[in-house]
DNA sequence: GATATTTTTGTTATCGATAACATGGTGGAA
DNA sequence: TTCCACCATGTTATCGATAACAAAAATATC
């Protein structure tokens, strides 16, 4: 196509090669019914000619589109990018072209936007979390297009959900936690109402504590989480009377601000005092002891979320609810306590 | 909408409410030309009836839809993260969708996306950094698209360019480390090929360094930019002989993972070794020391890049090529040296 | 060589909206 | 009252493709 011309249609293609619209579509999508040497000659000079297909012609015509939007609460936890990551792949083989929104763990934000992609008729739709509107929710359901809930499990989920089960995440956390011998354990989080999924694993490991009579100090920063939440929330929690004897944090990059709030105050992890994360990021493969914490399976969880889906779109349904493994990772930020004196 | 009920279209919704479906369509686009009442009773009906319009239509009869389609390299690094967050809030209010894609680093990988995007006729593309195949070259400039290519600038941008001169910033951090005395430098980085920006960093380091008589040290790490890419590299660095005296990082993390090397390596920084880094990522703000880097202004880039984009799509053409700028952080992983005793 | 079958190609209706133009009603100026 | 301007609404053509059906050409079968 030249400088300035208008981009050429179907029906020019079908003019330049003597041929009908049809079969000009039919050569390009590679559908059945048209010869070889007609394929071909109409192939050669649709490239010649700089023709471009319009989507919005085809997807209209065919009621349907290779869209799958994707909601993540944002993009600077390299989770979700991992999660995003894993499912692209698969994604992409299949054909499907992927839209990404960052809701900033904002529902109403989130309602809006799954309001707009409605609109492109997307073959399917994404979401992190389990937490939507009820209008959301309804939507959903009644648009009948497959939904997939990532990273939470949902109990009921509007479509499909793959994820993990944070409440357990955390029980298994804080009953280790105990078994090593900690008493005053302290959690360390942002402000309540934005993470709900951090808040299901501190009230897991609430619960494991709970169940040996401890309680966990809940300590929140108000600030995105971030390296400078954890340094900030350690600060606030190594100030605290009675000093907590290990500090959970909300992932692992809390949890290495931490460890550089102890640094900087002298207070040695985890002689003095211990450490754990979450996610098992690969930031803990390059500090001096590896960081207790629970390793959670992104990548996969993309993956298979991005199979289901793709399965979904071609009419093969399979299971409704997945949950993905944890792994704990002991790890060198905690220790074995000496029975306590008291 | 009823379950299992068909979607209801605009002339459903027009048949309902007793009148023709242009009224129904500007009633909801908000255009002039309805009085207020049949405006507001379209409204309330189109909303009983869970009335959605199709945009695939809507964009058809148009010519044009409000997609913006941006390519980054990766989302696991902050940066792009960073610049897609300050375009997105802009785009966003002026009613523009985005559509990220991430080419990790691959040209032919983006140049079937841009072949793909554009059969949607999107609103505006975004590229990341300046080399691309010819044919998404010509096939841009033809499209007759706004186009703007970030993170780089390019000399000769297919339509518009915002991002930052690698190759000053560089000599920039290489005149400073030369003025600090250090003569044994060493840059450590990926495989070539993959981050031409990285390579252009380093040749402005070389620069500086070379105009002194001094020469730097290339180290290539074979593994994505991160964390351990630093600490590996940083090893493969210490074990040269003789040692360097400075490295330089390709990035902050690969800065971060460079100084735990250097701890467990037990080499005191800034005294035996000096440490630079790129970027300013805010896991330096937690350090112990600040990290000498440059700091780029990544949200500023892209609500920049996103207010050029959004002025071009209403016609507005502003400038073609900006540069924005960078600040040295001189920190404390460097310092001056005693003047060398050979 | 004539008919049945398959393959290739073309025609018409449709997808769900918007643009451009046409029409009918209302109110104010002359 | 009469005409004009303006506002609200409707009609027709169009956007660029695909689906479903129809016809023509090529091949197979007896």
């Amino acid at each position: 196509m030249s400088l300035g011309a208008k981009p050429a249609k179907i029906e020019d293609v079908a003019r330049a090669a003597g041929v009908s619209i049809m079969s000009v579509s039919r050569a390009l999508r590679g559908v059945d019914g048209v010869s070889d040497a007609t394929r071909s000659r109409i192939a050669d000079l649709a490239a010649e000619m700089g023709y471009v297909p319009s989507r919005l012609a085809g997807s209209l015509a065919q009621a349907t589109t290779n869209l799958v939007c994707i909601s993540v609460p944002t993009l600077f936890d390299a989770v979700f990018a991992e999660i995003i990551g894993g499912m692209r792949e698969t994604l992409s083989h299949a054909g499907l072209e992927t839209i990404i929104e960052t809701s900033d763990y904002d529902q109403s934000r989130e309602a809006a936007w799954v309001e707009r992609m409605i609109t492109w008729s997307p073959a399917a739709l994404v979401l992190s979390d389990v937490d939507h509107t009820r209008e959301t929710r309804d939507l959903l359901r009644s648009a009948n297009i497959p939904v997939m809930e990532l990273w939470d499990v949902a109990d009921d989920p509007i479509d499909m959900s793959v994820g993990l089960d944070h409440r357990a995440v955390g029980y298994e956390m804080g009953a280790h936690l105990v078994c090593l011998g900690y008493t005053r354990p302290a959690y360390v989080g942002i402000a309540p109402g934005r993470d709900r999924r951090s808040e299901k694993r501190m009230s897991g490991i609430a619960e494991a504590f709970a169940s040996h009579a401890l309680s966990l100090t809940p300590i929140h920063v108000d600030a995105a989480p971030s390296f400078e939440a954890g340094f900030e929330g350690a600060r606030v929690a190594l100030a605290q009377n009675p000093a907590p004897d290990v500090l959970c944090f909300l992932n692992d990059h809390l949890a290495f601000g931490g460890l550089m709030a102890c640094e900087a105050a002298g207070i040695n992890v985890p002689q003095d005092i211990g450490i754990a994360g979450f996610n098992g990021l690969n930031i803990t493969n390059v500090l001096p002891r590896r960081l207790t914490t629970s390793s959670t399976p992104r990548t996969l969880m993309g993956k298979t979320a991005a199979r289901m889906l793709v399965a979904a779109v071609r009419g093969v349904r399979t299971d409704r609810r997945v949950v993905m493994p944890v792994t704990l990772d002991p790890g060198a930020t905690t220790l074995h306590r000496p029975v306590p004196a008291d």
